[in-house]
DNA sequence: CTGTAGACTTCCGTCGACC
DNA sequence: TGGTCGACGGAAGTCTACA
């Protein structure tokens, strides 16, 4: 499991979660649909800001999805 | 306050706390000693996997140093 | 509603050099 | 030890379009 990976998938939960579609969390994170896509499915890793964007819509912190990254990424199987 | 100030606020700390200069924080973090420096400036701003690097040579969690992001930009003054 | 492709602009991150 | 400059390759993020 990598990190863009991990990433893709909490992005994905939190915004199920949120009831939104890609583009609506897009929208407004002020981001573009495809990229919200690429993100999901671990192609594109977030900058600070764009993290920060996308926790505000998610109604979230930043950290709470750091959290979530970190425990992905430390499950062994 | 923008996010890319708090972040170099907080990197600069936390690299004092471990008693590091920025060519050594650099160096164990796999990074170039000027985007260190820009970074601590608020000159640029990481991406997602730089700043797991970093937390990891600061002996610290990336949720954590996001914590401390988040609570520089909530002081009011 | 989502994935993907291509073309595009802007910025990340490296490197060598100098102060 | 840290700040800055210029040049560079590659990746972030946008946009249009089609499945």
């Amino acid at each position: 499991m990598d990190i863009e990976r991990a990433f893709g998938e909490v992005l994905r939960k939190e915004r199920k979660n949120n009831s939104l579609s890609q583009e609506e969390l897009a929208h407004f994170s002020d981001l573009d649909r495809t990229y919200i896509s690429m993100l999901e499915r671990g192609k594109r890793q977030p900058s600070l800001k764009t993290i920060f964007m996308l926790a505000s819509t998610l109604n979230t912190l930043p950290s709470e999805i750091m959290v979530k990254v970190e425990s992905l990424l430390n499950k062994k199987y």
